[in-house]
DNA sequence: GTCCAGCAGGTGGTCAGACCACTTGACCAC
DNA sequence: GTGGTCAAGTGGTCTGACCACCTGCTGGAC
């Protein structure tokens, strides 16, 4: 049997989850008023701390202004929210919502190749030597999980060697996204990391040090996957 | 007399900040346990849910990990912290950190030219009409500030057409990185947002509705000033 | 001597109730 | 109208308590 470890969601865990719905699902439109604490705490069935802590929360995320003595306002969440609230657009009322998904998906392929020159240009052979060691053991499983996880550590060390602050925190911000998905989005990126050959192109450009041979490489190998996968968006959302 | 709006700095704001410092300053290692909570409350001269608030915002910020039960440890926040910690990362003991800076610029370049490229495929004319409008009020003014102002809408509405959530929410945790600091980078931006001529030839770009065209545009916006900043930057590493 | 069940102590999780600080809006005097 | 006053409601903070959970120690069984 599968096994898997229990999940506690704590009080505020729960408030927080319900508020945050009810700002991203749009039952509370942006410049709205919350009810008091104390009538949250009541209709929730939940002590006021619990109710405060996850309204602090929503404030720390941009989505809720807060004022001293007066009302709790909502803040719209397209405008203020960081990237740390992608993983849950993503996911909007259960479905996966496929403009979103499409947006990931450029992205990731204007910044792949932006990173993969910048740790071709800073990157040593000590990075060449880890990135052929990574590729060795994308090229060395057969389950599409588990390459799913070395493709991760592969970027993982392009990110390090890019030596840059802002992509690393995009790509934690991003992974933190990825991560939990990774066995639903086994099948759908099977197709990106089977191109061991692709990867090894990139990976021959970074250790070379050539900024540009390296931009394209990475678009070659972050392409084929993005380009089918906006397909298969596109007829979803036009079957819907 | 130049008012200002007071700042009030709420307890849990004080503690939160405190251990922010402590962790990102590296005073408290990676896998290092925090104090109780009860603990830090005496220590610090304030009450338990005030630290628990504190903490829990950092637990949101994935820069501690809680176990009920046990300790409460630091966690790489290199490895785990999202875009949002880029402010705080940027200036770190009080100084600025020059290594961050430049992946910002870095960072700007890539991503910039990659959205407008979008925004070119999928705006139209109202979002000509409402750039040529930015534009316009950005050549009206000579303050170097409301011209950064100007030029943050302008990227606005380029972000807007993009249609993208992804690069939205980067946008977003970026501009409110940047923001703050706005008058204090009034001087080196000065050269950027002056260009006006650059972002005209950008917003006919993607008035045409041509992507490569607007890339290459939106790199010439941006290029200068970030090279020109990345000497200063690389002056001021070697001086010190 | 070794092993392990059980317990005690410490930790985070949650709650109730109280009081303070602040904003708001109504009311009133001028 | 203008400005002052006040009461009501809101968020901010604290205290103290109890529960749920983990850890390490301890003492008995072997």
């Amino acid at each position: 049997m599968a096994l898997q470890p229990v999940t506690r969601r704590s009080v505020p865990d729960e408030v927080f989850d319900q508020v945050l719905s009810e700002v991203v699902d749009g039952e509370l439109e942006a410049g709205e008023a919350l009810p008091s604490e104390r009538r949250l705490a009541e209709v929730l069935g939940v002590s006021r701390p619990a109710v405060r802590e996850a309204l602090q929360r929503m404030t720390q995320t941009r989505l809720l202004e807060v004022r001293h003595g007066g009302a709790t306002t909502v803040r719209d969440f397209r405008r203020f929210a960081g990237l740390d609230l992608l993983p849950r657009l993503l996911v909007r009322k259960g479905v996966l919502d496929a403009a979103v998904a499409r947006s990931i998906l450029e992205a990731r392929l204007v910044i792949g190749p932006g990173v993969a020159a910048l740790a071709a240009e800073r990157g040593g052979p000590a990075l060449h030597a880890a990135l052929t060691d990574s590729v060795d053991a994308l090229a060395a499983t057969d389950d599409d999980v588990a390459r799913q996880v070395h493709a991760l550590a592969y970027w993982d060390l392009v990110v390090d060697a890019a030596d840059s602050l802002a992509f690393r925190l995009m790509f934690n911000s991003l992974r933190a996204a990825y991560e939990p998905a990774i066995e639903a989005l086994a099948a759908v990126m099977a197709e990106e990391v089977g191109q061991v050959g692709a990867y090894r192109v990139l990976t021959a450009a970074i250790g070379e040090g050539d900024p540009e041979t390296a931009r394209v490489a990475a678009d070659r190998v972050l392409r084929p996957a993005t380009t089918s996968l906006l397909t298969a968006l596109t007829a979803i959302k036009e079957t819907s």
